[in-house]
DNA sequence: GCCTCCCGCCAATTT
DNA sequence: AAATTGGCGGGAGGC
């Protein structure tokens, strides 16, 4: 629509023009805290349908940011595409739900993909690569690895999708690795090989690993995973958290009170719980089984699952320290020290946000603060209530989970 | 210096 | 033809 300019001006360098935009900060445009305050613009009852363009602006991003986002989201279940430029909004409610669909074609794409022996490493693959007549492949480096012959969609493949390559199928499988396996913790080149055959070479695999940032912050916003390190090693990994005091707000969706109590400790590996009497049936003409996961036991990599379960213990430590927010979480973030609850709502950030930063919003200016104050406001409403919400049902969960087990300690 | 990953060009798709 | 969607990777900020 309009030219990109190389360089997007922010608020500061508006204001004042010699400042050196210092104060400038990536954080303050991670995926992750626009996730969030997507989210807390949009997780509400009321919402029903999502424009992107409104999204957009009132976000204060460009629209192709949100895509990133609406795209995981999407993959989660929170959202679901109706229309060009629309989208409605599920809830978290729904994400239950998407789980365990996800997880039924993770298992069924991947029939004996789980072994019987005590870890297992499920290898999803998605084509790269594809199909090149003439240009020839991959000239340098005649690699020998191949094997993932990429099952050559003989079936599927009609006249479809060169469409849905990256983020929401990526997306999907990350989260297939965890829900399909007991994995708790699985380390972010792990998951970037396991998410294709670890013979893509440099380039390939450079390109997947920053989509795996994508998605893992947005994921992270989502809270249904959570940054930290291997345990050891000072690798970054990312843990399952699945959900953990979530569903909320009910939007006709009978099957609500599910999951939650997923947490079976130690023994029953390969929880493959069958589609307890939920079959869904759901129309979409979304007919994707488009993705061909293929599965392997490697021995020399496997994934270093940490069985799932008392992941309270070790997720202690700091792990909390990579929350997104610029300006650190001080105000009132600092209530429960209990990981996990710890939700963090930036509100500097989130007002800086909502400014105008960009070159093409940099007029009426006046304008469009006065608008973003009202939705400012707004937002600190819903954040409280929400913030709130997931304090005492965390709580609750969390205490009739181990009660005792924990020293209580609440301020 | 390597790790993260934002930014936005531009190709593919859809309207 | 215009507008939407989004792959993709350069390269800058963050340790």
């Amino acid at each position: 629509m309009q030219p990109k300019k190389k360089m997007a001006l922010s608020y500061s360098d508006i204001i004042n023009p010699s400042s050196k935009h210092h104060t400038y900060s990536r954080k303050q445009k991670s995926l992750g805290l626009l996730c969030t305050n997507f989210l807390t613009l949009y997780n509400r009852d009321d919402i029903d349908v999502i424009g992107l363009d409104e999204a957009a602006s009132k976000l204060g991003v460009e629209r192709r940011r949100i895509y990133d986002i609406v795209n995981v989201l999407e993959s989660v279940g929170v959202l679901t595409r109706k229309a060009k430029n629309k989208y409605s909004w599920k809830g978290f409610a729904a994400v239950p739900k998407a789980l365990q669909e996800l997880k039924e074609e993770g298992l069924r794409d991947n029939v004996n993909a789980i072994d019987k022996q005590s870890n297992n490493s499920a290898k999803v693959v998605d084509d790269d690569e594809d199909e090149d007549d003439d240009s020839d492949s991959n000239p340098n480096t005649g690699s020998q690895n191949e094997n993932y012959g990429i099952i050559r969609s003989t079936a599927a493949s009609r006249a479809d999708h060169r469409r849905e390559k990256s983020l929401g199928l990526l997306t999907r499988n990350f989260v297939k690795l965890f829900v399909c396996s007991n994995a708790n913790l699985i380390s972010l080149d792990e998951s970037a090989k396991l998410l294709l055959g670890d013979g893509h070479n440099s380039s390939i695999m450079r390109t997947k690993v920053r989509r795996l940032y994508d998605i893992a912050n947005v994921l992270s916003s989502l809270k249904l995973i959570e940054k930290t390190h291997a345990a050891d090693t000072r690798k970054p990994a990312f843990r399952w958290l699945g959900l953990r005091g979530k569903s909320e707000n009910g939007s006709g969706d009978p099957l609500a009170p599910l999951e939650s109590r997923k947490r079976t400790f130690g023994a029953d590996v390969t929880n493959i719980s069958f589609k307890r009497s939920k079959l869904d049936s759901s129309v979409d003409g979304d007919k994707s089984h488009s993705l061909k996961m293929q599965k392997q036991i490697k021995d020399e990599k496997i994934v270093t699952v940490a069985e799932r379960g008392n992941v309270d213990q070790d997720s202690q430590q700091n792990s909390g320290s990579f929350q997104f927010g610029p300006f650190a979480p001080v105000s009132m973030a600092k209530v429960g020290n209990s990981e996990e609850v710890t939700q963090i709502y930036d509100w500097e950030g989130l007002s800086s946000t909502f400014r105008p930063q960009y070159h093409n919003q940099a007029d009426n200016s006046i304008v469009k603060l006065s608008q973003s104050m009202e939705i400012v406001n707004r937002l600190i409403f819903a954040a409280l209530r929400d913030l709130f919400f997931h304090y005492t049902e965390a709580w609750k969960s969390w205490y009739t989970e181990v009660a005792g087990k924990k020293p209580l300690h609440i301020s």
